[in-house]
DNA sequence: GTGAAAGCGCTAACAC
DNA sequence: GTGTTAGCGCTTTCAC
């Protein structure tokens, strides 16, 4: 931190040009004869020079990084979980590839922290933005956000923001779809495990589970939606209660865990077996492997195809080909016939409580 | 992007004070009447000001972010990987706690770009920064940071750079302790499934074995020596191979994933059992849990722990507290007995291959 | 093909 | 307690 770097000025003098042919090279414009132009890269090269992202954003406009950012804390949604792990891996190849910077910024969310996420937006560190999140309904950062004019990405939607540049999948249908085939299957008596409850996707399944039981003139029974999250890591013990009750026959699992072992273990506490004495339909982010061939039907979100659809859209917003704010819902499909194949990641994610 | 937004400017016209008072006030320093104080607080908030990180850190002298990188792609180091989880939160607490912004650049390992992973720091983004990863024995990018002076901790040595700032467990000396425990249990044939291979934690790895080895005279069988990755996930089959071999009874797995499947699994299909017809000692990151109940011994690495006086240094330096380079090096512990308690968390890291 | 000058938003130094 | 000035490193504009 002692010594002072390189700067332009540094270079220009030891080539014996002005500071603006230094940055013409640095930034591969045109208006440099082609000896110059090496002469300087050499010189670059020989210095060790580096040009100060903060200085460029400053004068040049457009900050250093794409940002990433989570409203959630490492706890609510774990950073291993395998759709963030292959969002990083999108991102790479969407912008990486082109030399951008990707920064995900872990800090808004530590505990204890004012929780406002935008930080790296409103200080000028950003100059695109993805939001991985489950987005809660009093959410008030999105909306500024948007109003602050960047290109942004919430891979969810808000009910109290609708022109949210979003990509999602519609979680409300495929609630809808899975408690309705479970209906027409004849159960009376169906079950909810969701995930996410405080947050807009969770309030999304609930919504649609409750509206395919009113279409029925079926009751709800608000005991039968429960909630599991990803700190206490207590999807069995749910099941596990749920099953106790003999009346349920029925059960959508949309978790979002795609965690077979908890089903078939809760299901064992309670003394119940899936797909003899109840049955279930399963929420799965893959459409080629099931997550729990004993399952009655598989409910696909094609949360990673629209994320992917969502992200290239906002590449071209950020290279000024098109404009905001991105609509993406992908309807959710149901299969009653899986393929063969299990999964073959481990799908008992989180182990027992 | 269209209007701009406000600035230091803004705020003093609208305050009827200069832009040095309006920065007094951002920053908290004295020398400015409570009453302006507060107006210019309204002020802020009224227009929603937020100083600009690049122009900050242009004029300030210090850059705007705690940064973390990696010199591996995610294939070759998952960011599921528990200590990697374990790392962030303990970032938080150190530096997210004081208002420090935690970037984690994700990009200069993206496929096919050229790996500088110091680029945030050569560019000034970065006030301090923690590397993660095995370092590779050319790597040339920790002297060049190294020099360029920022505060920074590596998670891991280096041979051909001893001065680095680092903070890690003795790899070595793991190695060496847990072969020389086979060998004083009788054992002459012992093999060692190691992580990490053509990086300087599996030559740490290697050199240790090989070290106890000549210490008792036996003849190293390079054959014997092998490696798995967290991209193939192949280490239940190493273990088979190595155990069809019946001469083979001892091994040392120093595959860094805590992996009792894998194990299991390996000696199942080569038709041998763990702690009946051989011995093992497996390395650990917990020492208040077993990986693997049967193993004979088990060898702790406190990397969390010398990861987490690595970054109260790394922050009390970054704090100018205190002066660089960091130097942790904590030893391995071999424990014979171990808690009863199975590991809790799900073991089966990557399913099977 | 190249250079001089201005200014991005901010803060440190010094004046009053 | 507050204002003025200069300048951080860079890119843009406009000259030549």
């Amino acid at each position: 931190m002692n010594k002072k770097r390189p700067t332009i000025y540094d270079v220009a003098l030891r080539a014996n040009v002005s500071a603006n042919t230094v940055s013409r090279v640095i930034n591969g414009k045109t208006g440099v004869g082609d000896a110059t132009r090496e002469r300087i890269r050499g010189i670059i090269d020989e210095l060790g020079y580096f040009p100060n992202v903060g200085a460029r954003a400053l004068r040049g406009g457009r900050p250093g990084c794409i940002g990433v950012v989570r409203s959630s804390t490492t706890e609510d949604v774990p950073l291993s979980h395998p759709f963030i792990q292959w969002l990083f891996g999108e991102m790479h190849r969407v912008f990486g590839a082109r030399g951008e910077r990707i920064c995900f910024d872990m800090s808004p969310c530590a505990p204890g922290n004012g929780t406002d996420y935008g930080r790296s937006i409103w200080e000028s560190l950003f100059s695109a933005c993805v939001l991985l999140n489950p987005l809660s309904p009093g959410d008030t950062t999105i909306p500024r956000i948007h109003r602050f004019g960047i290109p942004y990405l919430s891979l969810g939607r808000l009910d109290s923001f609708p022109e949210c540049s979003s990509a999602t999948a519609d979680y409300e249908r495929g609630a809808y779809l899975s408690t309705k085939y479970l209906i027409d299957r004849g159960h009376q008596s169906i079950a909810m495990v969701r995930a996410f409850a405080n947050a807009q996707p969770g309030i999304d399944r609930e919504r649609g589970y409750l509206r395919a039981l009113e279409e029925a003139g079926l009751v709800p029974d608000e005991r039968l939606i429960q909630s599991v999250n990803f700190k206490t890591r207590d999807n069995a013990l749910i099941v596990h209660r749920l099953l106790v009750d003999g009346k349920v026959t029925g059960l959508v699992d949309c978790s979002a865990t795609e965690d077979a072992w908890s089903m078939r273990e809760g299901a064992r506490r309670a003394g119940r077996t899936v797909g003899k004495d109840f049955e279930t339909v399963v929420w799965t982010y893959s459409n080629d492997a099931a997550v729990l061939p004993e399952a009655s039907a598989h409910l696909w979100l094609p949360v990673r195809e629209a994320a992917a659809e969502g992200l290239e859209l906002l590449a071209a917003w950020h290279r000024g080909e098109r404009e905001g704010p991105i609509d993406i819902q992908y309807a959710p499909a149901l299969f009653e016939s899986m393929p063969d194949v299990e999964m073959t990641q481990s799908k008992r994610l989180f182990g027992q409580p």
